[in-house]
DNA sequence: CTGGATCCTGGTCGATACTG
DNA sequence: CAGTATCGACCAGGATCCAG
């Protein structure tokens, strides 16, 4: 697509506090994309849940990664008021819109990691 | 050998080993998607002018960055034997095949960035 | 010109323990 | 159950110098 922006300097990566380049740091955390993709699956989960759901999370990791989303407008947190405290997770419209540009990047991992990591264990080209 | 990772589970986020999240690690890096666009529109660059066309890289940041894409087979580096030696750097057509995915991220930044520093800098939940 | 080697720093991540 | 606080290990990243 065409790049809609003037072309003195182009809104790529060019400049630190281009969109796209916050972008892939917050995305290319460790465990944003996991929740992101857990909860594009299942809809709505506690924070136990999820937990359970992401072998090798801590709750340190998991916390801030939410607390993260959340602040970024990507996640909805929706707490019970009972004890002891229930607290959901959910996309909202603005994190679900985020699964098109994250299935991309998956078709592709899946179907060019293996050339990859034939690239990357041959020692020479060709 | 490569050890084949059992396919049990999705082949998603939830391995460790598994495509997608190892390409996000990648790509992640802070020069790795500004190298691969600027050599997706200029087709062959040196090193000195890829350095030249990205602001605040370091020399040690932008060879090991080249060295890794390299080693993946995203990108082809091509050597003149003359003295100054000479090296070219252009996308494989696995690296040019990350462009739409990369893409498919720049749109999706481009389109939603602006409500995520809204909901980042806007106190409560609306 | 290319890019490797070295040293240093700051942020990220993980384990653990504690509060509400 | 949900979340925070603290500590420490590790590594990406940057500056500089050196070699082919």
């Amino acid at each position: 697509m065409g790049d809609l922006v003037p072309q003195g300097r182009r809104g790529d990566l060019f400049d630190p506090g281009c969109p796209t380049r916050q972008l892939l740091d917050r995305i290319g955390g460790k465990w944003v994309a996991m929740v992101i993709t857990v909860l594009a699956e299942q809809g709505e989960l506690r924070f136990a849940e999820l937990e359970r759901r992401m072998p090798g999370v801590s709750h340190k990791m998991l916390s801030s990664t939410l607390q993260q989303l959340v602040a970024d407008g990507l996640l909805a947190r929706r707490v019970e008021p009972v004890v002891p405290p229930r607290v959901h997770y959910q996309l909202t419209s603005l994190g679900r819109s985020l699964e098109a540009p994250l299935a991309a990047i998956r078709e592709w991992a899946e179907a060019h990691m293996a050339e990859v990591d034939l690239a990357r264990t041959t020692p020479g080209p060709r």
